[in-house]
DNA sequence: CGTCACAGTGACGTTAACGTCAACTCCTCT
DNA sequence: AGAGGAGTTGACGTTAACGTCACTGTGACG
């Protein structure tokens, strides 16, 4: 698959890709100068583009794609993926947690003013 | 209150002091060229702090404090504050939503290679 | 053979929120 | 007067994930 073909099936640019190159996460083989795109790399792509909607670094994904070719195979890639998820959520559910009381405080202090007859016009 | 006297109350650096300053988070008046801090500046810190632990940017946080010493005074920087709140919370359910899935899906291959027999040492 | 369109390679630009010097300026204490 | 220490202003460094040139190369077409 060449440069601009990937582009479109997965939506992302010519940079992008060669960005990921660069940073090891994909290994397209050369034709020449020009570079294709194997299976291998669309599969791994998919991967990056989910790590990266669920928040995960390059270097966390590009870690947990290595593993797959190095020792553990499909196992230990998926566990390696699983901790890492977990970890997330924890963060993520961490600041929610904080959130909702910020979002609670703030509820208050609009009810009080409400309450004071301090609220002008679109405030409930 | 002196610059050193704000870090040591509120755990920041003096550049950071001087960083919110040129951003117009802060206005400590001129002693000579010193800076002092003064109660509005302390109250400003605790919201930006606080509004930084909820994930809002600088620049969020700048412009919700300037509804206050603008026209609106408490009452309009109360509601935009609120409603970048709602907005960031609406965010972050979203990421936690697909997140979520993304554990889930983890969890079923995981579950599926386990019960194949692959799964060696520390892996349920 | 010219030229077009696409590819490839640097290399610098961008945003956020400061960190990290360097080089003063002042005030104070001795 | 000299030594310190705190404070001040630039100004460049840092991290992430690309965007945006600028310039070069190259295969295909008319």
């Amino acid at each position: 698959m060449t440069i601009r073909e990937m582009c479109e099936s997965y939506n992302v640019t010519p940079r992008t890709l060669r960005f990921y190159e660069a940073k090891e996460l994909l290994h397209p083989i050369r034709i020449g100068t020009r570079r294709l795109f194997t299976r291998r790399d669309r599969a791994r792509l998919v991967l990056i583009l989910r790590g990266k909607r669920f928040g995960f670094s390059l270097e966390d994904i590009r870690q947990t794609l290595d593993l797959y070719d190095r020792d553990g195979g499909v196992t230990a890639q998926r566990q390696r993926a699983f901790e890492l998820a977990v970890k997330r959520l924890a963060e993520m559910e961490a600041q929610r947690a904080e959130l909702d009381l910020a979002i609670a405080e703030l509820k208050a202090e609009l009810a009080e003013a409400e309450a004071k007859g301090l609220v002008p016009r679109h405030a409930a």
